[in-house]
RNA sequence: CGGGGUGUGGCGAAGUUUGGUAUCGCGCUUGGUUCGGGACCAAGAGGCCUCGGGUUCAAGUCCCGACACUCCGACCA
C-alpha cells in the first residue's frame, strides 16, 4: 500500500528526464494549474506567494532608489506599437489582437501589450516639457501577453506577470547608468536573495532587445547547464524619444530629446528557482522569498502537551519574525516530512513527548536533511543561523555547478565537444562579426548568451574565422 | 509553426489490436485504531471514457475532424 502511494506521487528523477521533473514539480507542490488556455496558468498560492516575495524585495530596492509604480492600459492601438520600427518588427509576430468591443467591429485593432514601451512613451511625450521634469523613474507591476508558439508553466507562458521599469533622463550619461544600476539591482536580488549566481553582461545586437542600442542581461545557468536570462536591462538612447516626440528644453533652453531605458524581471524567476535549486525530492526554496521558512511538524500530535507545545514554538518563531506554518492535521509525522520536503521549506522543526521531556527539538535542513537538536529557548537564533547557513549552501551548490560546467574552448570543435553528454557554457574568443556568431549557433547550437562584463582571455582568435578577438562571449543553451 | 507522444472519476493507470453492462490503485467521505520518514481496518461517495461529426442493432474501442497537455526542433522574459 505503502509502495503504490509513492509510485502515484514519485517525482520523476532529474538526471532522467528534467523536463518531465520540472513539470511535476510545479503540478505536485501545488504552484500551477492549467487554464483552457493554451500557454496560460492559473498561479496557486504557493507560487503566487514566492512572486509576492520577489515583488516585496525589488520594489523595495527601487523605491529607495526613487522609482515609482504607475499603472498603463493593457491595449495598445495598432497605430501606435508602429511608430518604433525595430520594435514593431521584433514584437508584430507575437502579439494577440483585440478587433472587437462588444458587437462592434473597432475602427483601429488594439494590441493587448506584449511590452509597455509605446505607452510609456506617449505619456511621457504629454507631460514632459522642461529638464525640471525629467528624469522621470516610472515602473509598473503588470502582467502582458505574448502568443507564444510553445509554452512551459513560468518559462514561457502566453501571459506572465512582470515588472516593466521605463525612465528617461536628461543626459546620456545618466540613463546609461540607470540602465547599469538596474542591472545591479537584478544581480543583487538574484544572488543575495534568490541565491542564484548569475553572469552579468551586454547582448550581442544579434540577441538584444528590439528597438534597444544596448541590452544588458543576467544569465544563470540551471541544473541541466541550460541558461536562464533572469533579467534584462535596456538603454534605448533617444530612438523611441525621437519616434515619440519626447522632448524637452534643457538649461539652455535647447529642444533635446530624452534618453531613455527599459529592464524587466518576470514571473520566469519562479521557474529559475526551481530549476536551479530542486532535486528529486521536490522544490528547494532561498529562504528570502520562500513562503514558509520553517514547517512545525508535531509528533504523536494526540498526546497531552503536544499540540500546545508545537503551537507555542511556532508562536515563538513567528514574533522572531520568521514565516512558519504549524501542520496539526491527521497526516502521518511521515507523510508531513516528505511533504514540506516535497514543498522545498527549508527548515523543519520536528516535535514530540520525548523531545518535549528534555525541553529540545529537533530541527532538520531541507538541502542536506542534517538533523540537529535544539533547547527551546535556542530556537530563534538557531533557527535564523541554519536559515542563513542554508541559503548561503544553495548560493554555493549553484555555483559550483556554474564554474565544474563552464569550459573555455578555442575551437568549434572543442566547443562542440564542450556539450558532450550534457548543456554547458561555453567561452569563446568572438572576433565581432555578427557572422561568425551565426556561424556558432549554426554549428554548435548555441547562441551567445553575452559579452560578459568580467572579460577573460582564452585565446587570441575568433574559431570561426581565424582573425584577431578581443571580446570573450560566453555561449550557452538556452531555455 | 514543423516532427513525435498522450487524452478513461481529483491523481496514476488497465481496457482500444479482435465493438457487447466502466475496471484497478491512490486520493476523498464516515467510524475506529495509529503517530520519530509518505500508517492500518471497515463501510461509502464519485465517470457524456477531451470535444464534434460519422459507421453500426450496439462505440472508451472503428473512421474523419477539432482542442488540450507533453517532448524534440525554429523564436522569446
Amino acid at each position: 500500500m505503502a509502495d503504490n502511494k509513492k509510485l502515484v506521487n514519485a517525482i520523476t528523477p532529474m538526471d532522467q528526464d528534467f523536463a518531465q521533473w520540472y513539470t511535476d514539480i510545479v503540478k505536485k507542490a501545488e504552484m500551477i494549474d492549467y487554464s483552457s488556455v493554451r500557454g496560460c496558468v492559473v498561479i496557486r498560492p504557493y507560487a503566487y506567494a514566492i512572486w509576492e516575495n520577489i515583488q516585496k524585495i525589488f520594489d523595495g530596492m527601487i523605491k529607495a532608489r526613487g522609482h515609482e509604480n504607475v499603472a498603463m492600459p493593457m491595449f495598445i492601438p495598432e497605430s501606435l506599437l508602429q511608430k518604433e520600427k525595430d520594435h514593431v518588427e521584433g514584437f508584430a509576430p507575437e502579439v494577440a489582437w483585440v478587433t472587437q468591443g462588444g458587437s462592434e467591429k473597432l475602427e483601429e485593432r488594439l494590441c493587448v501589450r506584449p511590452t509597455s514601451e509605446t505607452l510609456f512613451c506617449e505619456h511621457y511625450a504629454h507631460i514632459v516639457h522642461s529638464w525640471r521634469d525629467l528624469p522621470k523613474l516610472y515602473n509598473q507591476w503588470c502582467s502582458v501577453v505574448r502568443w507564444e508558439k510553445t509554452t512551459r508553466p513560468f518559462l514561457r507562458s502566453r501571459e506572465f506577470l512582470w515588472q516593466e521599469g521605463h525612465t528617461i533622463h536628461a543626459t546620456e550619461e545618466e540613463a546609461r547608468r540607470e540602465t547599469l544600476d538596474i542591472l545591479d539591482c537584478y544581480a543583487e536580488l538574484c544572488e543575495k536573495y534568490l541565491c542564484m549566481p548569475v553572469i552579468k553582461g551586454r547582448k550581442t545586437d544579434r540577441e538584444k532587445f528590439a528597438g534597444a542600442e544596448e541590452t544588458y542581461t543576467i544569465e544563470a545557468m540551471m541544473h541541466d547547464g541550460k541558461a536562464l536570462q533572469s533579467g534584462t536591462s535596456h538603454y534605448f538612447g533617444q530612438g523611441f524619444a525621437k519616434a515619440f516626440g519626447i522632448q524637452f528644453a534643457d538649461k539652455q533652453n535647447n529642444l533635446a530629446y530624452v534618453h531613455q531605458t527599459s529592464w524587466g524581471i518576470s514571473t520566469r524567476l519562479i521557474g529559475g528557482i526551481i530549476m536551479t535549486h530542486g532535486d528529486d525530492e521536490g522544490l528547494v526554496l532561498p529562504p528570502a522569498v520562500a513562503p514558509v521558512q520553517v514547517a512545525v511538524v508535531p509528533v504523536a500530535q494526540h498526546k497531552p502537551g503536544v499540540l500546545e507545545k508545537a503551537a507555542e514554538v511556532a508562536q515563538t518563531l513567528r514574533d522572531a519574525g520568521f514565516r512558519v506554518k504549524l501542520d496539526d492535521s491527521e497526516q502521518s509525522p511521515g507523510w508531513k516530512f516528505a511533504e514540506y520536503e516535497m514543498r522545498g521549506v527549508p527548515l523543519r522543526i520536528e516535535l514530540g513527548p520525548r523531545d518535549i521531556e528534555q525541553g529540545v527539538c529537533v530541527l532538520v535542513r531541507r538541502d542536506n536533511r542534517e538533523k540537529m537538536t535544539v533547547a527551546f529557548d535556542q530556537l530563534p537564533q538557531v533557527a535564523a543561523q541554519q536559515l542563513d547557513e542554508f541559503a548561503k549552501a544553495i548560493y554555493q551548490k549553484a555555483k559550483d555547478n556554474l564554474d565544474q560546467n563552464t569550459v573555455c574552448a578555442r575551437t568549434i570543435d572543442e566547443m562542440k565537444a564542450a556539450l558532450e553528454g550534457r548543456a554547458r557554457f561555453v567561452k569563446a574568443m568572438w572576433c565581432g562579426d555578427e557572422k561568425c556568431e551565426e556561424a556558432i549557433k549554426e554549428l554548435t547550437g548555441m547562441p551567445a548568451r553575452c559579452i560578459p562584463f568580467e572579460q577573460e582571455k582564452v585565446g587570441d582568435v575568433c574559431p570561426v574565422c581565424g582573425r584577431p578577438a578581443t571580446k570573450m562571449v560566453v555561449f550557452g543553451i538556452a531555455y
